[in-house]
DNA sequence: CTGAAAGCGCTTACAG
DNA sequence: CTGAAAGCGCTTACAG
C-alpha cells in the first residue's frame, strides 16, 4: 500500500501536523526537522493525497468540463487542445463529466459538486437545459463557450461572430456577387443569431436585399452543408456565392457543387467558418472565416483560473475577434452570369 | 453550503449511519425509516459527496487518461470519441491528467494514486518512457491502446496493422503494381514496425523485391506525408503506388502528388492508414486501411471497467481487426507506365 | 432495525 | 518550533 502521512511522521519521529507543515512550505519548521521529514517522504515514497487534502481544503484541483458535441467536431478538438495547454503546468486535471443530461433526475451543479470541482467550462450545451439555471445561480466559477450565459460567478467567451459573417459577405461583394446566400446554423443558439445579423448588415452595406429563401438552417455538420446546398442549387435563381456557418458545412456544400458538375469557385463561391486545419489543406484551399479556437480554449482556462483563485474577480465577458481568411473557394463572379 | 449528510441525519432525526445505509440501498432499514430519509434528502436537496466516499470505499469512480498526443489528431478524437460513449452510463468520469512527463521528478503512478484513479487508459507513449514503467508494475488497472505493454493489471488494445499494410500492398499488386512505396512511422513503435512487416510480407507474397529507397519514416502528419512524397517522387524512379501509414499523411502526399502536376490515381495511387472520416469526404475519396477507432475506444473502457470490478480478470491483450476500403485513390497502373 | 465509534488521509487553529 | 485535537463527509464493522 501506499504510504500516509502517518507512516512518515513515524519514520521521522514526529507529528502529522508537522509532517503536514514541511509538505506544505510553512517557514515555521526547523531546518533539521525539516530534513528528517525530507527523508522519510523520499524514503517511504510519499505523496500526499490529493482527495484527502481536498476534502479538507475545498479544493479539488480539478476543472470540470461539460461538453455536449462530438470530440471528433475539430472545433472542438481544437478547443480542448487549447484548454489542455493552459493547464499543463496549472496543477489543475481536466475532468470530462458524463452528464446525463437527459435524465431527468440528473443534476449538472450536484455531479460538480459531489466531485468538489473547483471550476468548469461548458461548451454545446443550449443555455436553456434546466441543469445550466442551476449551473449559474451556484458559486462554482464557471466559463461558457459561445453561449451567452452570464452570473455572479459565471463569465462567457465568444468569437465576434456579426462582424466575421459581415466580412464575408462583404468579400464577396467586392468580388462582384449579389446573390450571396447562408446556410445557418441552429436556431436560438446564439452563435447562430449574431452570425445572421452579420450576415443582413453584410448585405445591407452592399445594398442587397435580403431573400429568406437564401438563408437554410442547419446543424454545423457536412451533412447539413450538403443538404442546404443542394436545396439551393434547385432554386430557379441559385446563388453565386454562399457563406456557411462551418467550415464542415463549407466541404459538404462544396460537394454538393461539384456533384453538380460545377465547380468553385467557377461557379459558385463558397466560405467558411472556423478554420479548422483541414481548411487550408484539402482542395479548393477554403476562404473563410477564422476564429482564434485554440487562443479561445486557452483563454476560458485562464480566465477561469483566475475566477477560482480570486473570488472578488468579475467573471469576464471575453469577445474574441475574427478575421476573414481568404484562399481559393472564392473567386470574382463570372461574367458571364446575369447579375439580378 | 451543501447539505452534507449530517443535516440530513438531524432533519430525519436519525443517525448518520442510517443515512448512509439509505443513501446505499441496504435492505436493513424499515420502510418508515426509510422514507423518513428520503424525505429530508429531497427537502435539503442532499448528494453524497464522492470526493468523501472516495476516501473510504477506496474507489473514485474515476478512470485517468494520459494522451501524449494532439486533441487535433483525427485518431485521437475518435478514440476519445469510444471512450466517452462507453463511460456514458457508467458512472465514472474521465480525468485526463495534466502529466509533466518532461519533468525528471514527475511520476505518473503517483499522479494516479494521489487522485485515487481507479483504472488508466495510456496512449500515445512510449512504452520505455520512465513513467511508464512504474505505472505497469502497480496495482492500478491500466489499458494501453496502440503499445504492446502488459503487466499484473496491465493489458492493451492494437489494430491488426500487420494484415492491414499487407491488403494494401495485395491490393496494388492487383492493380498491376510492383513499384510500391511505404511511407512509414515512427521507428520502434510497435505499430510502426508491425505495419513494415506487413509491408515486407505484402511485397514477398507479390514476390516483389525490398527496396530500402522505398520506404521512408515520418510522424503520422500531413506535413510528414508531404515530405516523404516529394523525396520519392525525386528518384531516378520513383514509385507508381504508396502505402502511407496515416490517413493524415496520405493526404500529405496526395497534395505533393498534385503539386507535381501528377494526378492520383492517374499517375500514383495513393493509400492511408485509419479510415478518418474525412477519408470518404475529400477528393479523391482515399482508399485506406479501415481501423475501428471509435470500437477501440470503447472495448478500452469496458475491459478496464472489467478489470476493476474483477481483481481476478486477467488483463486482456486484444488485436482488433482492420480492412480494406477501396476508394477513388488507387487504380490500375497506366500501361504506359514501364514496369521494371 | 438502529446508532455510537473508529477511521479513510489530510489540514488547521490553538496551546504550549 | 512542535504536537494534540478536532474536523472535512463519508462508510463500516460491531454492539445492542
Amino acid at each position: 500500500m501506499l504510504a500516509s502521512i502517518h507512516d512518515v511522521a513515524r519514520e521521522a519521529g514526529v507529528s502529522v501536523a508537522t509532517v503536514s507543515k514541511v509538505i506544505n512550505h510553512y517557514p515555521d519548521v526547523s531546518e533539521k526537522t525539516r530534513s528528517k521529514v525530507k527523508q522519510a517522504i523520499a524514503l517511504l515514497r510519499y505523496r500526499p493525497n490529493v482527495i484527502a487534502r481536498g476534502l479538507v481544503t475545498g479544493r479539488s484541483w480539478t476543472v470540470g468540463v461539460l461538453i455536449n458535441i462530438p470530440f471528433t467536431n475539430p472545433y472542438v478538438s481544437m478547443l480542448l487542445e487549447g484548454v489542455k495547454t493552459a493547464l499543463e503546468n496549472s496543477g489543475y486535471d481536466l475532468m470530462r463529466l458524463s452528464a446525463r443530461l437527459n435524465d431527468p433526475d440528473y443534476s449538472f451543479v450536484d455531479h460538480c459538486q459531489s466531485r468538489n470541482l473547483d471550476g468548469v467550462v461548458v461548451f454545446g450545451v443550449e443555455k436553456e437545459h434546466r441543469s445550466i439555471q442551476g449551473l449559474v445561480q451556484s458559486e462554482i466559477p464557471t466559463m461558457f463557450v459561445d453561449t451567452d450565459v452570464t452570473g455572479q460567478r459565471a463569465g462567457n467567451i465568444t468569437t465576434d461572430n456579426q462582424n466575421g459573417v459581415h466580412m464575408a459577405v462583404q468579400h464577396l461583394h467586392e468580388l462582384g456577387h449579389h446573390r450571396i446566400a447562408y446556410l445557418a446554423g441552429v436556431p436560438g443558439q446564439i452563435v447562430n443569431e449574431s452570425r445572421l445579423v452579420g450576415y443582413r448588415e453584410g448585405l445591407q452595406a452592399a445594398s442587397i436585399p435580403y431573400r429568406t429563401d437564401y438563408v437554410l438552417n442547419g446543424d454545423y455538420s457536412f451533412e447539413s452543408g450538403l443538404l442546404g446546398m443542394k436545396k439551393l442549387l434547385q432554386l430557379v435563381q441559385p446563388p453565386t456565392a454562399v457563406v456557411c456557418t462551418s467550415d464542415m458545412a463549407a466541404f459538404g456544400a462544396i460537394h454538393a457543387i461539384e456533384a453538380q458538375g460545377l465547380s468553385v469557385p467557377g461557379d459558385i463561391s463558397v466560405i467558411g467558418f472556423d478554420n479548422i486545419f483541414e481548411a487550408e489543406l484539402f482542395k479548393p484551399g477554403l476562404t473563410t472565416i477564422n476564429q482564434n479556437i485554440h487562443a479561445i480554449g486557452v483563454k476560458v482556462i485562464e480566465e477561469l483560473i483566475t475566477m477560482i483563485k480570486n473570488p472578488d474577480y468579475p467573471p469576464p465577458v471575453v469577445t474574441a475577434s475574427s478575421s476573414l481568411v481568404i484562399r481559393e473557394s472564392t473567386g470574382r463572379l463570372a461574367s458571364t452570369e446575369v447579375v439580378n
